[in-house]
DNA sequence: GGTCCACAGGAAAGATAGGGTC
DNA sequence: GACCCTATCTTTCCTGTGGACC
């Protein structure tokens, strides 16, 4: 075996493999891709575009194609703004609005403890720049969901939502509001399937390793075991090519794959722990440990971990978080409730 | 059928933290 | 440094639900 300082490096461009790269072409999503186009277009005229909520479970590259349609957008209009708000890190009225009003550099002056978030939905509603697009990731996460409906009010400013579940977002919304989004283009992703998840692969191993790196058969191996998830999938060839230059190989040998897939998959999940808070995190490991675990049980559990324990209400906003992201499944009602992990 | 109890989750109040002002 | 204001987090109180038991 050639040692790791003799071979090529067989990764050419690690940044295509990293999971926030939008690609130059989007493969396999020709039909959402033309109903964002549309739902855009008034923005070329200089109008407002219309409100776009995108849902479908994760991995199916909602977020990627939004990004990439505000770049084409970019691309064809000189003026205009886009921002990206993370509705899980951003859940807050305030922050939300802080992170909007960061994509049009009017945060300057704004300090948490003394601006009233009020003036800061006025600003945004006083914006008379070029249109502004604000995609809202994970908008089921916005604690404030009247906040859509102040945004929608906004002159010059066009909405992508984008959630894995549409009806979800909408379900607590009060009359007014939901009419509002009524009207909205909803596009639905479906996982993509073998064939799809091989081409993407296929794409990201042309630009981002060295010829001959990895072979069809490889590639369709991880493409099989993401199971329609793309970013489990690209995670897993990224993985793969890491661990096989550690050990100094220049091609990337199948059982390396084999062990490269369920790794991804951790690594996806460990990502969404690592955002927990400690608490959140105690009743995680607690639930893992035990597999399956009654709430009294849990909560008991909880108590003896933590020297400061915070209230069963609490804790139950924090169980309702981890099942939301499917780190945890409830299951039964009342006395006959039960959580364990996701599989 | 009535009662009890475990549980979930909404609403409102209280506590806390961070930063500005004087 | 004390006070004030604000966002955010946490607790308290409450209601509704559904299974277990008599």
């Amino acid at each position: 075996m050639p040692l790791a300082c003799d071979v090529i490096p067989m990764i050419s461009d690690a940044r295509v493999l990293q999971p926030e790269f939008i690609p130059n072409e989007v493969i396999h999503r020709n039909g959402e891709i033309g109903a964002i186009s549309a739902a855009l277009r008034p923005i070329t005229r200089g109008e407002q575009a219309e409100t776009t909520i995108l849902h479908g479970p994760t991995g199916v590259g909602k977020t990627c194609l939004a990004k990439y349609s505000t770049q084409q957008l970019r691309e064809e209009v000189l003026d205009i703004n886009t921002q990206h708000v993370n509705c899980w890190e951003d859940h807050t009225r305030f922050r939300t609005l802080h992170r909007i009003l960061d994509g049009i550099s009017q945060t300057t002056d704004i300090h948490r403890s003394s601006t009233p978030k009020d003036e800061l939905l006025e600003r945004i509603r006083d914006y008379d720049g070029p249109q502004y697009v604000v995609i809202l990731d994970e908008v089921d996460q916005l604690e404030d969901k009247d906040l859509l409906y102040d945004l929608y009010r906004v002159s010059n400013l066009s909405l992508i939502l984008i959630a894995n579940d549409d009806e979800e977002v909408f379900a607590n919304l009060d009359d007014r509001v939901y009419s509002r989004f009524l009207s909205a283009t909803r596009i639905k992703f479906d996982p993509y399937s073998l064939d799809e998840l091989t081409a993407i692969l296929s794409a990201r191993v042309e630009y981002g390793l060295r010829d001959g790196v990895i072979d069809s058969e490889g590639i369709r191996h991880i493409a099989e075991a993401a199971r329609g998830d793309a970013r489990v999938a690209i995670g897993a060839l990224r993985t793969a090519a890491r661990n096989a230059q550690q050990e100094g190989l220049t091609t990337i040998p199948m059982d390396i794959i084999e062990g490269a897939v369920p790794e991804a998959k951790s690594e996806v999940k460990q990502k969404t722990v690592d955002k927990l808070t400690a608490d959140q995190q105690v009743l995680y490991e607690i639930i893992t440990e035990e597999g399956e675990i009654s709430p009294s049980d849990l909560y008991a559990e909880y108590d003896k971990r933590v020297e400061q324990p915070k209230t069963r209400r609490m804790l139950r906003n924090y169980l309702s978080k981890l099942e939301h992201y499917k780190l945890i499944v409830s299951s039964g009602n009342t006395r006959g409730r039960t959580y364990s992990t996701y599989s």
